[in-house]
DNA sequence: TAGTGGTCTAGACCACCCT
DNA sequence: GGGTGGTCTAGACCACTAC
């Protein structure tokens, strides 16, 4: 291309790659050279400024636009946020990773398994109509041999009919979903708890105690397949990271 | 382009854009065509069979990868995870817009506002050294009139000198501190403690209630902004996405 | 060393939507 | 109406790494 020699305008500085621009960006959004709320360059313009194509300079703001850093419309441009909050991610949603990233074995016994009408509250999260007969399971999980976590878990037989025939001693309820059932949406609610009886007793504390709540509702292609409660014994801590 | 009447292979089904060819991909992985574990087509292969530049096919698959549902290396090809986790995100880490979605008003008390030498807990986690002077901030914040969260700060007063001028009764240090130091980085804890008598008395509520707890650390380029602990009233539950 | 994904380019067309 | 971002293409070069 180009031929001949010393062809006019090699970018002036040929700091060209997504990242670097992304990074360039960034810093100008957070050295207020670019304040909160304030309309940015253009595609076209910030292209020349970088010497680079117009499609690199999209993949680096299309990516902070997800990250909602930026906002972006068609017709009125870039704007910085004005409240460039970073959405924090859990790093891992797998019981038995988390017990081994602990430092310890995990195993699970299961309490119970049987088939239930589901309760009016398990059914309202999972959309189906009160007294559906559903999979209920109730494991406790060890970490060595300390007990991790209670899990409550209803779970629909008609979105997941070959988990009857699963080996629950060789493969948790958790990560047979995992890998059987992928691509789910769900939604998460964390809260706390005082341990009542029942479940101080599963995980030998006392009543009273404050226990760490996951409420897991798991769809498949709107479908409801999961709806499960995990109660962490005490001193659990989750992760999370921005 | 393409002068003259029906030039060979318009795409056979010209279903080319990066979403279709994303979804067509999910459905694959989901319906086990492809099983996890398993080497997909190449990009070339698949840009032929959808009939699309490899650019498309790229962008589609590219960002599988980053959702964790594919993992790529040069050379070696594309796969579908074998633990095809997703990851879920946090909606709405401030405070002032927890309350409002809530439908209650945000207010907050500032009950302490002092300088002090950080305890050795809060120095390690920020990565400072015991005994350096820190702003020391203690807050209720409230839904109408019934507390919602204690907040217990420390604040690197090298790191964000301007705090010092910052009037605390019209706008949070949560929310100061979101959109005045953009692009921070973190790591949060969350956990479940029982509250104790001095807690429990700015929360209006009993000695040993099962609180929800957040420990947020803030770091902008690598230097320690801030160190904060939240701590929920009773019947707080904190909701993730995936 | 050859084949894969990672990236960039120059150009193009389109959808959207503010003015 | 026109300017912005959103996307696609065809081609190219490169980096990595399994073979």
């Amino acid at each position: 291309m180009r031929e001949g020699i010393t062809v006019r305008s090699p970018p002036p500085t040929p700091v060209n790659s997504w990242q670097t621009i992304q990074a360039e960006v960034m810093r100008r959004i957070a050295e207020r050279i670019w304040p909160a709320g304030e309309l940015i360059p253009g595609e076209v313009e910030l292209a020349e400024e970088f010497g680079c194509a117009r499609a690199t300079v999209n993949r680096a703001l299309r990516e902070l636009a997800e990250a909602g850093i930026l906002d972006r419309k068609r017709r009125a441009g870039t704007r910085v946020s004005a409240l460039p909050v970073r959405k924090p991610t859990l790093e891992v949603p797998i019981i038995r990773l988390e017990v081994e990233r602990r430092g310890a074995r995990h195993g699970h016994r299961v309490v119970e398994r049987t088939s239930a009408p589901a309760p009016a509250a398990v059914a309202s999260r999972l959309g189906l109509t009160a007294g559906n007969r559903l999979l209920h399971l109730r494991t406790l999980h060890l970490a060595g041999n300390r007990p991790f976590a209670y899990e409550d878990r209803w779970l629909n037989p008609i979105a997941v009919p070959e988990f009857s025939s699963v080996d629950l001693a060789t493969i948790s309820a958790n990560e047979w979903l995992v890998r059987n059932v992928p691509l789910t949406t769900g939604d998460f609610l964390l809260m706390a708890v005082n341990a009542d009886e029942t479940v101080a007793g599963l995980l030998e504390t006392d009543p009273g105690a404050a226990l760490f709540v996951v409420e897991r509702t798991t769809w498949y292609a709107r479908r409801p397949i999961t709806f499960v409660r995990l109660v962490y014994a005490p001193g659990y801590t989750m992760e999370m990271h921005v």
